[in-house]
DNA sequence: ATATATTATGCAACTTTGTTGCAATTTTAG
DNA sequence: CTAAAATTGCAACAAAGTTGCATAATATAT
């Protein structure tokens, strides 16, 4: 794994750090998605937090992760697929929130439905976040 | 709209005071939705920060407003239909944000598709948040 | 209308979260 | 191996959110 996160990196154009290389781990580690505070208290004695912010940072502006949009004020990360580049996601999935034990998990099989909006709207990017029960929990 | 706003929170059971009047003021005023931010800088002169923050959390409850949730960790709220009450929201529409003028609205005319998830999961509640440009911007 | 009980508010003190500039360290490229 | 470029940690902030408690406002019952 370690060969196919350094290769992941530089596929990027990014400097191969420690900090870059851990992070990466986390997420293809997890199987549910992120928040910044799950990656600070697992990196916290190794990295500063200034560090993960701007980590977090420069990995969605590559495209590497991209965000799932929570009505609670706490924004989660998850890996993005191939398809994602600079400034151009393609995650047209739908992100589930497990109301039990709380993960939240990107659903890569369900795409997201075309919306049609009235006249004079366009639209740019649909985000699709359901709420329930997991698969686990029920 | 006084007595209106009046009978909105009696209906609600809360009491009658300053501080809420104005609050439901402002949603009633405003056609886009509010960033608890929005609400603090508009009602600073005369509430406190603390107050507003316990507001928004009793409306959230009573069923008085509902939460848009946002990628960038920065909720904001909206006055809910009726329909709505303690604890069971029936928002069942789409949300538009404006990357241009910024702007949060409720299209109360879409409503949100149905959406089959793989078995054992359980839905809950389905949010779409739909960015892209607006009516007035294009 | 007044007194009493109930609820809401403001304030202080605190914690958590996020930002910025800069010097020191690490990584990359030659 | 060396020099240039990029990343990191630290300090110092700023902004956002929480909690306990005394005071003030509101509702309820005489
Ligand atoms: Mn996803
Ligand atoms: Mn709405
Ligand atoms: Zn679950
Ligand atoms: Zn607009």
């Amino acid at each position: 794994m370690a060969e196919q996160i350094s290769e992941l990196l530089r596929k990027n154009q990014l400097s191969v750090t420690d900090n870059r290389k851990k992070i990466l781990e986390l997420f293809l580690q997890s199987d549910s998605a992120l928040a910044h505070h799950d990656i600070e208290a697992r990196t916290k004695e190794k990295f500063d937090r200034v560090t993960v912010y701007r980590t977090l940072q420069t990995f969605m502006d590559r495209g590497i992760i991209h965000t799932i949009p929570t009505a609670d004020n706490s924004v989660k990360y998850a890996l993005c697929k191939d398809s994602c580049e600079q400034g151009h996601h393609h995650d047209d999935h739908v992100h589930f929130i497990c109301s039990s034990c709380g993960t939240t998990t990107c659903l890569e099989e369900i795409h997201i439905p075309e919306i049609k909006l009235p006249r004079g709207y366009k639209t740019k990017q649909t985000e699709v976040v359901i709420s329930g029960v997991c698969k686990l929990c029920s």
